[in-house]
DNA sequence: TTGAAAGCGCTAACAC
DNA sequence: GTGTTAGCGCTTTCAA
């Protein structure tokens, strides 16, 4: 074992150990028929003795059709349950297809989304599943071209048109205003992130539309928008219950305002006077105090759906693109049945 | 704009395009001094009209260096607090760094993570963090070689020497024992995951020993080990309570089991009788009722500890492989601190 | 059944 | 300042 090189073995040091070319032991290596069984043992034994490991980028290169056998999945941040989950999801379908999965987290900011799509793509990956962040879009959509299959998923991407994943935004807020507002509630709060986010917009205007429906006129003062953390939630539930004629329900559109809103209900001791409907599922919703009623998303569903849809892309389906819709569903538990008290 | 082919455009066709050679795009595009202005401007030009992207393994397949810039994060799922923490830790560092991380699950299987361990080595990247599987980690380790940096986080891998950054499992168990003791409990359940987990066994022993050190004699009827989800953890949970000589307290060592036994809890109406600790916060642990008293651990922490490690290896700081132990502390907030009652 | 030679897209060394 | 050449580790002809 003496002179044991750090340098990585390559074909060439398999080949000359087997006393083969390096296309015989390129044979062995891809399946190829054609090789002598004692060949083929003797390369094998070789590639084990100097634990050879083939280099993915240089066969890539040299092959033809290049397929890495990689996507890219670009979300805000792993560290939030929903997008833990999106990757869960997407993760299980890309393995189906024998595929790996690099992630890589955005922060919701555009500059660092459209910079790892370039270190991606120039990475090769066969196709990404993005979770846009708020903004133009028509640029990284040109850059992307069409030749890079991509499918975005929770958010509608501003400017262009392309396939699309997301829940049904509309119903989804109608369901829960109309909830809050059987429980004779007229005052609902409405808590969102940036408002430049699809999701974030979509569900205020169902929102507002939903209470003119019910004869209640939308007031500003309701609707606390960019609240993208728990501190900015708990901040923006402190003025929705600080309003001289204030919030006696509160629809919380984003799983982290949902947070920051029983915090802030548990310390005024609101808990059981003020309603809440949140959006989308935490790990332990059924366990708060009081249990969270919550407008159910399937953030597991949504990953498997994109990554399908990105794979039938990436097999040559040239169709044109879709927006997916997945509806949401109520599931109550009680901090939303509260009837208002006057 | 007729032609435009869906091959992707090389070095040679902005090279044409700028009527210069490859070499100076490659100049132009590298950052290389001894370009004459205009010339760079046409070159800049030429890429933008093509929408040129380098290929980055074409690249580092040329380059003598080799560096990749991309560290491999291998966990058990990305879907638990736990580990998207961590795995925020890490992308933080790898930033700073100006390194991409390529994340994917292992789902605690050996054979999984070392089939990842080859796909990203085939990939060239630069370094690993690994949270370790259960299993003899000799044949990984040997593959890995000296050659390729790794830092294990969370669980010390079985059988072999290396950077390890994990939490002081033997503290942590005896403070949460010892607090459970304090409110006089003899009869204290233990939770755990697997048992050939170094997490696991290393809080079990303690939790032993700490009990043996109060009198009390272990009873392995109180000891629930292999859990891995919250069902598993609710079924642990019910048997523990339903011993003829039944459980007054429980230490969950995992923030999962600690999930199961609230519900349980909750469910038998015993969240006031019955005493928990639990591992490692959850998001919401002051919401949940009652509110969780935790050993907390600082899982973001962990990640960058771990990256900042690996970047030292991979910076060639070449001494002897090191366990880096991180402290865990109690954070008290009402379930552990519930008095024994006759 | 096997091997020699060309070349994938790029950088490195050295010319001019 | 700029271009030429060789070659990274591999696959793909095509010949033997």
């Amino acid at each position: 074992m003496i002179g044991e090189q750090s340098r990585r073995s390559t074909l060439h040091d398999v080949a000359r150990l087997a006393d083969v070319s390096i296309k015989t032991v390129s044979r062995v290596i891809n399946g190829e028929p054609n090789v002598a069984p004692t060949t083929a043992q003797n390369v094998r034994d070789a590639i084990e003795m100097l634990h050879y490991l083939p280099d993915a980028a240089a066969a890539n290169l040299a092959r033809t059709g290049r397929e890495t056998r990689s996507i890219a999945l670009l979300i805000p941040t792993v560290d939030n349950q929903f997008f833990a989950r999106i990757f869960h999801g997407v993760e299980q379908v890309a393995h189906e297809h024998g595929f790996v999965v690099f992630a890589a987290s955005t922060d919701l900011d555009l500059a660092t989304e459209e910079s790892l799509i370039r270190i991606f793509a120039s990475r090769q990956v066969d196709g990404f599943i993005i979770a846009p962040a708020p903004g133009d879009h028509r640029g990284v959509m040109a850059f992307l071209g069409t030749r890079m299959p991509c499918v975005f998923i929770d958010q509608t991407p501003a400017g262009v048109v392309a396939d699309v994943v997301t829940v049904d935004n509309a119903a989804a807020a109608r369901e829960a205003v109309t909830h809050l507002l059987h429980f004779g509630h007229r005052r609902i709060g409405f808590m969102g992130d940036d408002a430049n986010l699809s999701t974030a917009y979509q569900r205020r205007a169902s929102y507002e539309e939903t209470l003119r429906a019910a004869g209640v006129v939308p007031d500003s003062d309701l609707e606390e928008m960019g609240i993208c953390d728990t501190e900015g939630a708990e901040a923006a539930v402190r003025r929705l219950l600080g309003l001289t004629d204030p919030a006696t329900a509160i629809f919380a559109s984003r799983n982290m305002a949902a947070i920051g809103a029983v915090r802030v209900l548990q310390q005024m001791g609101l808990s059981h006077r003020v309603a809440l409907v949140g959006m989308g599922e935490i790990d332990v919703s059924d366990l708060l105090e009081p249990p969270l009623t919550v407008m159910a998303q399937d953030p597991l569903g949504f990953g498997r759906l994109a990554a399908q849809r990105l794979f039938e892309r990436i097999d040559g389906h040239d169709e044109t693109p879709r927006t997916l819709i997945a509806p949401a569903h109520l599931v109550t538990r009680g901090s939303g049945e509260i009837l208002l008290s006057r």
